[in-house]
RNA sequence: GCGGGUAUGGUGGAAUUGGUAGACACGCUAGACUUAGGAUCUAGUGCCGUGAGGCGUGGGGGUUCGACUCCCUCUACCCGCACCA
């Protein structure tokens, strides 16, 4: 195969040859492991490529795919076009087969090997080639059921396939035409989300089935994409969803080729059944007409056996200053070179201004001068982030070696990293980058392990915690007015019709009886309304009192002014408006809300509010556009908000500042807290209530040491059996809680030890001593301070880690739990040492028990040495 | 639709091998000290019930002397992927 290379050369592969004979993708998938890696060996990982980059031209920038949203940027919302440009790409497909079985040996959660499983998205099946009907071409496809050939009674091709343009007849040609520029005028967003809604179009052409023989027509449609297998696929109906609801929309024949009866709950994915209409694998089993027609295939030379991946090769090319730079120079040809050994590293040139050119080079290539350095032109993209965090932590092992990059002495120590915490995050980015590079390395035999990451533990996202306000709206106003108006009056009546025919309209309320009608809206609102219906009332004989929602809700806790004002219209005076309420909103208090759709939930920024209950004063200081709120508090004062675990964004104000609380409470404390909040793997809102809890146990624990701020209490004294005893039992559990890393947990067993030490007013260097390292990696300042004042010169990171005694531990006596049929319904102290007898013997004769026995037979006393005791009656 | 996960007091959570459910905190209640308190200390705090007692780990069922823990089943929510041939 290499010799095959050496001859006919490839532009894909070998990156220091322009000869531009091809080779193809099925090639490459029918080789061996072996053959493929020693192709990479010899001809490198890295190639040139046609790659697509987010091109902004109104920024001069190059985007992110997460920095484009609905087409254009985030940042401006300009356009965004897809610009094509020759980039070095990675062959990690080359690894997609070992990138998958190698997660078998590593100890990650299920759903980081699910997700990196997904995305390398292996499937076995068959490529298989149809023959165009009058065209020399074939039409390549690949499917995971070649048993079901004999059910392929139409193809799709995807509207961007290659052969589209050539085999379209001339009938079908506008139709066709239309079509494609419907896709064309769909987003990728769009693509996406609409995937119910069928459309397709007939191309006039027809393939013949390679084993059936038979002709099928050839169709396009959306949901073929271009980018999976070959962007073709031989269609059939009975035994895919998606086939099917397409045939029957477009009215296509539907031919039965697997019988499932003996199967009522398999779905299509078990591949189960008894093949019919199906030839010569008519009553083979799914499984068996799989390889049977993958045989015939074969033997017929129009298909063969292949495993196909959804993983793609990874673009290694970025148009951004900051990167490692390309140790590559092009010759007059344009073809690529390895610098000399004796330039290395290249490094990255001095730069003021970091935007690309304008025709959207890096920005690299303004610095000519370093550009044509010796002549030839220098590749002036720079490598992404993952370059440099794939195997950085190899550097880590031998970081002052000059000579290479790490020392295989090294290497073969250090071996690989033991445990790994990140987030899921970073699945099939880095984790996976980071994989295929450690086996490139691992194949060039400079690193002994294969996998990278031997256990790596996810910990879990903290989210923001959003607090809701709720702000009284129109309806709100309008019950409350209903409600007023009734303990006056009993005859005004809502949504009153007013006037006849056209120019009928509806009041708010009005009162027959004293001729008053009352409209109720925005300050906004009526002003625009005022003399909309004057005619129409006048005629009815109506006057109109206006009454602004923002009026109602500024007198909310004084109603009686919108009530006089009311007393005063019905006597005939003329109300004015009163403008003077603009702005005014009513705040509800979530404890106070009666009607969930009278008010408006509405985003609060979580800084100003403590335990769910808002701070008015920061508040109305901090939101100009709510000038003046009126609150409806509950039974306490307060301003109750709602609140709910979203991710932390600027838009939903509920982002806070570690800095902040850093700054408020110390690091030590934050650090802490953080540790406190749960297991490491779990999610949870970010909450700061309860760091107060953290703070009074370093408190406690520094008041261990120190009296006020300044009295040194620790004496010399031998600490007692207790004392030990509590310390001890700490050591313990921290050390076996670290090693399952329950740090939540360590810090509770801490709390538990400064509690129990401050009661028995321990303030001995040899109890507290152990403590301090044992706390250090989890409040390191602290622990360093008190270490330097209990004497100590060195650093307490250097200090022995401690471990527990047994001897302090030991009990003479356990506290037994005696439960009556599971009931706990005593507790009773025996000596570590009772038999099982005496313990059963004492435990029926206690008198909380008999209680429960008495007059009833004993079936049955189990006793768990040194646990429990159980009687069951 | 597929894959992974979670569910325990008012809140975050603990219970390591099937053996005292609610450790440790937050919050809340009462009290002490204080000019003051977002300080400190003391006591209480799963729910129902005056009480005896009963109930209780998302719902239902099972195994067991004993189930938060094991099995079956259902529900809700979260995360990831998704027209993947």
């Amino acid at each position: 195969m290499i010799a095959k290379f050496e001859k006919e050369g490839n532009q894909n592969v070998n990156a220091s040859s322009n000869q531009k004979d091809t080779f193809t993708a099925a090639d490459w998938s029918n080789m061996s492991n072996k053959e493929k890696s020693d192709i990479l060996m010899n001809y490198r990982l890295a190639y040139r490529s046609i790659a697509y980059v987010n091109w902004c031209e109104a920024l001069g920038t190059i985007l992110a795919n997460d920095e484009v949203k609905d087409g254009v940027s985030e940042r401006g919302g300009f356009p965004v076009e897809r610009k094509a440009m020759e980039q070095w790409s990675l062959r990690t497909t080359a690894y997609a087969e070992r990138l998958l079985t190698g997660l078998d040996q590593v100890d990650w959660s299920e759903a980081l090997k699910g997700i990196q499983r997904n995305w390398i998205g292996r499937s076995e099946g068959a490529t298989a080639f149809f023959q165009l009907d009058g065209h020399d071409e074939q039409i390549e496809i690949f499917t995971t059921r070649p048993d079901t050939i004999f059910g392929a009674t139409f193809m799709v091709l995807a509207p961007e396939h290659d052969l589209i343009d050539k085999i379209t007849t001339p009938e079908q040609k506008a139709k066709i035409n239309a079509y494609l520029e419907y896709v064309g005028s769909r987003s990728e967003l769009q693509r996406q989300s609409d995937v119910k809604n069928i459309t397709g179009e007939f191309t006039g052409a027809y393939a013949i089935n390679p084993i059936k023989g038979d002709k099928i027509p050839i169709w396009i449609a959306e949901y073929v994409l271009k980018d999976y297998g070959s962007g073709a696929i031989m269609a059939v109906p009975s035994d895919d969803e998606r086939d099917q609801a397409f045939a029957r929309h477009f009215g296509l024949d539907i031919v039965s080729v697997v019988d499932k009866a003996d199967y009522p709950n398999a779905d299509v994915h078990d591949k189960s059944g008894i093949m019919i209409n199906s030839g010569f694998i008519n009553g083979m089993e799914v499984k068996e007409a799989i390889q049977a027609v993958i045989q015939k295939l074969e033997e017929l030379g129009v298909g063969h056996r292949t495993i196909n991946y959804k993983l793609r090769d990874a673009n290694f090319s970025r148009q951004r200053y900051w990167g490692e730079p390309f140790p590559v120079v092009y010759d007059t040809e344009g073809v690529a070179h390895l610098v000399d050994e004796a330039q290395l590293p290249v490094e990255l040139p001095p730069l003021d201004d970091f935007k690309p050119t304008k025709d959207g080079k890096a920005p690299l290539a303004k610095v000519e001068d370093w550009v044509y350095a010796d002549g030839r032109r220098r590749e002036v993209d720079t490598m992404p982030g993952f370059a440099g965090s794939s195997w950085y932590f190899l550097r880590y092992m031998d970081p002052d070696n000059d000579d290479e990059f790490v020392s295989q002495k090294a290497v073969n120590y250090w071996q690989d990293v033991d445990l790994y915490i990140g987030g899921t995050e970073h699945a099939v980015g880095h984790l996976l980058y980071s994989r295929t590079w450690h086996k490139f390395f691992y194949d060039l035999g400079l690193v002994p392990t294969e996998e990278p990451f031997k256990k790596l533990v996810n910990q879990g996202m903290i989210g923001g915690r959003s607090n809701f306000i709720y702000r009284a709206n129109e309806k709100f106003a309008e019950q409350l007015l209903e409600k007023e108006l009734k303990k006056i009056s009993t005859t005004f009546e809502k949504d009153t019709i007013i006037g006849e025919g056209e120019e009928a309209f509806k009041v708010d309320f009005a009162c027959d009886k004293i001729k008053l009608a009352i409209e109720l809206k925005s300050l906004y609102d009526l002003e625009r309304y005022k003399d909309k219906h004057k005619q129409t009332l006048n005629e009815a004989g109506y006057h109109l009192l206006p009454i602004s929602i923002e009026e109602v809700f500024a007198h909310y806790h004084e109603f009686d002014f919108i009530i006089n004002k009311i007393k005063k219209a019905s006597n005939g005076e003329i109300v004015p408006l009163n403008r003077n309420v603009r702005d005014t909103a009513l705040f509800v208090s979530k404890d106070m809300i009666e009607d969930r759709s009278a008010v408006t939930k509405l985003y609060v920024d979580v800084n100003i509010v403590y335990n769910d209950v808002l701070d008015l004063a920061k508040f109305e200081k901090s939101r100009t556009d709510f000038a003046n709120p009126v609150y409806i508090l509950n039974d306490n004062g307060d301003y109750v908000c709602s609140h709910a675990f979203e991710k932390m964004s600027k838009s939903k104000f509920n982002v806070v500042n570690p800095d902040d609380m850093v700054e408020e409470y110390g690091a030590d404390c934050f650090r802490m807290y953080e540790m406190f909040l749960g297991p490491i793997e779990q999610g949870k809102p970010w909450n700061t209530e309860g760091i107060n809890g953290v703070q009074g146990f370093l408190k406690k624990f520094w008041a261990l040491f120190y009296h006020h701020q300044d009295a040194w209490m620790v004496t010399n004294e031998k600490a007692t059996k207790d004392e030990m005893k509590v310390v001890h039992t700490c050591i313990k559990r921290v050390n076996e809680d670290i090693e399952r890393f329950s740090f939540n947990t360590c810090v509770s067993e801490f709390m538990k030890c400064a509690n129990e030490l401050r009661k028995l007013n321990c303030h001995k260097k040899e109890a507290l001593e152990p403590l301090v390292v044992l706390l250090a990696p989890f409040a390191p300042h602290l622990a360093e301070e008190l270490w330097h004042e209990l004497g100590n010169e060195q650093t307490v990171f250097d200090a022995d880690f401690p471990s527990h005694d047994e001897q302090y531990l030991v009990e003479n006596s356990i506290t037994y739990p005696i439960s009556v049929n599971g009931k706990k319904r005593a507790l009773f102290d025996f000596p570590v040492d009772a038999s099982k007898d005496d313990i059963e013997k004492t435990a029926l004769e206690l008198e909380a028990i008999q209680k429960y026995i008495e007059g009833k037979t004993i079936r049955k006393v189990i006793v768990v040495p040194k646990k429990m005791v159980n009687i069951v009656v």
